[in-house]
DNA sequence: ATTATCTATAGATCTATAGATAATGC
DNA sequence: ATTATCTATAGATCTATAGATAATGC
């Protein structure tokens, strides 16, 4: 029953990385919060580095199958823009969640390699979607081509990274979701054909 | 001449901090950068906190500078957005700042009170620039009022927060003070009058 | 007198390892 | 046999303070 151990081991790591940072955080505090000794945890997780790479993993896995649904197949063209609109919409409704990305969004920019292959895969993926479904939209005749398409991405992804600290900052001022929907749907229609 | 020496361990703690983060940042290697030792920079700054402080208090009097020039003159209506642009040029010209603003937004949302009161803070006044900026041009009659300016001032707080960190993964990819310019003339262009 | 330094050190972390013991899975 | 734990501890930090000494400013 190690399995479940781990999946404890990682929800809780979870946790504190968000609220403490990977520097921050304690290896001894998460094994306790787990309910064994701090060897006791690193016999599941030889370093706090490989913590890490598994909370990401675990993070990761569930965006996937928020965007890509059970089934794992790819929204074409605007249906990638909604689908998107959809992950931030949920994704900004779990607050420890938002705090993760944002405290492990600056640190992957100080830390070593992990939190920064893990960020920058991540941009590149989300860029990969945003561009894919602007070629895709104007290939179905619902948009226009994007002069610049990488550009829009970056605009969006920027949004997004920005939007989060802002949210931490004050929860009750800033809405995430509505804001990064109105950026998406501005951009959809300043492509928009007449 | 406790003044210079001041001056010299705030300039060599804003590296630091820039480059390890709050947490990550040791007072003993600023010490030893600025040429004294650990107790003898504890004498000029009673605390890593206090340092920090000082840190920021400098960093914002130069950006005040920046903005409203030798003279103290705010600028208004459409001249404040395009004295916005000038001092994003400016500042992300200069590396060493880009991070420090970056890993100190996010550390402030876990952190305590000084970097949490600091960053609120600069928002704040972002905001007011930036919604100010827009009413003043309404009145002037170069703009329509704006629907909501609270919120397209928090679009473009966060898409420079978020475009600081993608300018620090990638700074060959990203040209950040481009995409601001650009975004800031979508803003205005979308409520020009015709 | 006050300000600026230094050496030495207390006291609190933290990660990771050594080595022993209990529980599990063939 | 292997996997999962534990206690104890090494070794590396780090901030902040105590207490002494030198330099500076009236």
């Amino acid at each position: 029953m190690g399995d479940a151990r781990r999946a404890r081991i990682v929800e809780v790591a979870t946790r504190e990385f968000a609220q403490h940072g990977y520097r921050g955080a304690s290896i001894a505090r998460i094994a306790e919060s787990a309910g064994l000794s701090q060897p006791g945890l690193l016999h599941h997780f030889r370093t706090k580095e490989r913590l890490l790479t598994a909370v990401l993993e675990v993070r990761d896995a569930r965006d996937a199958e928020r965007f890509f649904g059970e089934a794992g197949t790819r929204p074409r063209g605007l249906a990638a823009f909604e689908r998107l609109q959809d992950l931030v919409d949920r994704n900004s409704r779990e607050p420890l969640l938002v705090q993760l990305l944002a405290v492990l969004s600056t640190e992957a920019v100080i830390g070593g390699d992990p939190a920064r292959r893990w960020l920058r895969e991540r941009h590149r993926l989300m860029r990969t979607v945003i561009t894919d479904g602007l070629r895709e939209a104007a290939d179905a005749g619902d948009l226009r081509p994007a002069a610049d398409p990488d550009t829009q991405a970056d605009r969006l992804i920027a949004l997004l990274d920005g939007l989060r600290i802002q949210w931490l900052l004050d929860p009750d001022r800033v809405d995430m979701a509505r804001i990064f929907r109105l950026s998406v749907d501005d951009l959809i229609t300043s492509l928009r054909l007449h």
